[in-house]
DNA sequence: CGACACCTTGAAGAGGTTCAAGAAATGTGG
DNA sequence: CCACATTTCTTGAACCTCTTCAAGGTGTCG
């Protein structure tokens, strides 16, 4: 099954079950700095083809870094706006809850990507981000963000596109959660995970899930035990192999013939 | 049951059921003018509390308006994007598709409210954009968008904040998707509708639905024959009269505690 | 006025949930 | 480092909600 041994080694690195020889590079931690033009995460969260002054500039969006231990939410519903944040390492999950005390997982979020943005609208948070490891992320505050992107065209454009993406992610959950069976839920999640994992020089088959089947199960509008049981048959069926949170994905076509099942007669 | 004389009279003026008295001169067509300061639904897609100078320069925001009859779509899944549209008058839906063709409606939106924003990210529209009834839309061309907020800050925050209401309406649709069963997705559906309609001086507790039930089934993530009969449902319960697409709400109150089931013991 | 799209309702069926029990992994404190 | 408590995961069986299939009714538009 797992090479135990290989998966916690590569776990130390970066928290994710990589094949060896894979170019971890993107994600280690030795070359921390606190500027955006030396961040080598840079070209997921800023712009590209930046001029030197334009990046000297950028540098200024960071105002800091912060820390947030596994379990610990970066911020919480109600609580004021004053900052996006982006993730330079760790994983976290945003959720809304209903008046009532129910509550769904919007998303999950990794290296790279930017959390916060919700709170724009009026000023305090609408959702929760708790991290689900050890996470550092960097502070942007976003008045400074709004200074900056009126004098840097492509700072602003950026700001933008990441808002049009989360809008564009966000109607693919909306079809995934409107249209698709259990089996078309789950194998789409881990398409996309897998995927977003690999852009950051992770293994494309393998894989190490931050969350619990309940979260994954709230994500995908399903109960945990549906999330288990589907887990459970892609394993019978030699799609993947699942110990726990350890995926390895077998036959990435199959499942990408499960989340668009082709008509053929 | 209903006074449809009444009600066809009222949709002449604005398409939407509207009890006597009502305020309905935030939607009269006689007052259209080119610019957006003159515009009566300013309030609703552009920012406040703006000078005079800055007036003047936000008109330059929309370069022209256009009209779209029932049924065409004012931009496509694939189309190149260049501008968002304000909605004047009239009634859209936005939806997306999956590769094996199911579709899913994204939202519904109407006089006041922007479309578009999928656009952004790839500069290729992401999802449709189809009329529901005669429309007619401000067209915004982003470039310009992107000037003038550079040097009017409220536009610039406006913008932000456009964008990232749309982000929460979409994280409330998942969480309705995600965890909400039948009778609670129809039962926020109408209050939705309801509210929004209000806050264009339309009635709190009529309205003409411009969508078919296989339209609401889509957004709600239920089939055509869930809507009918939970409608169907209300109706016996005496929460709500509803005739084809003419609905009253009779007890809004008890629409609110189907969304938000009250724990009492 | 007739054709077509839309809506309603019933009955049978399926997919996912709920409830329950046990197993495996993880974390904690001695 | 081990024992124990806790959390997480798996699996089975019964149940329920929503879907599917079908038929008939209603409304709308050319």
């Amino acid at each position: 099954m797992f090479d135990n041994k290989l998966v916690s080694r590569v776990e130390t690195v970066a928290s994710h079950a990589v094949k060896p020889g894979a170019a971890v590079v993107a994600i280690t931690p030795q070359t921390i700095k606190v500027a955006c033009s030396n961040c080598n995460l840079r070209e997921l969260c800023m712009p590209m083809g930046l001029s030197q002054a334009e990046l000297d500039r950028i540098d200024d969006v960071v105002a800091s870094r912060r820390k947030v231990k596994r379990g610990d939410t970066l911020f919480r519903n109600g609580e004021k706006f004053t900052s996006l944040f982006a993730i330079r390492t760790g994983f976290f999950k945003t959720c809304v809850a209903s008046e009532d005390g129910r509550d769904q997982v919007t998303g999950f979020q990794m290296a790279g990507e930017i959390v916060g943005l919700d709170g724009i609208v009026n000023e305090h948070h609408t959702c929760d981000a708790v991290a689900l490891e050890d996470a550092e992320v960097c502070i942007m505050p976003f008045d400074r963000i709004e200074e900056l992107s009126r004098e840097v065209n492509a700072l602003q454009r950026h700001v933008h596109k990441i808002m049009s993406r989360e809008i564009v992610r966000e109607n693919g959950v909306m079809l995934l959660l409107g249209s698709m069976r259990a089996e078309e839920r789950v194998a789409a999640f881990l398409l996309n995970l897998v995927q977003r994992l690999h852009a950051r020089g992770f293994s494309s088959s393998e894989l190490v899930l931050r969350m619990t089947r309940e979260e994954i199960g709230s994500y995908l509008g399903l109960k945990l035990e549906t999330v288990s049981r589907t887990f459970s048959k892609f394993a019978d069926d030699g799609i993947v192999e699942v110990k726990q949170r350890h995926v390895r994905i077998i036959n990435t076509d199959a499942l990408k013939d499960i989340v668009n099942p082709k008509i053929c007669n």
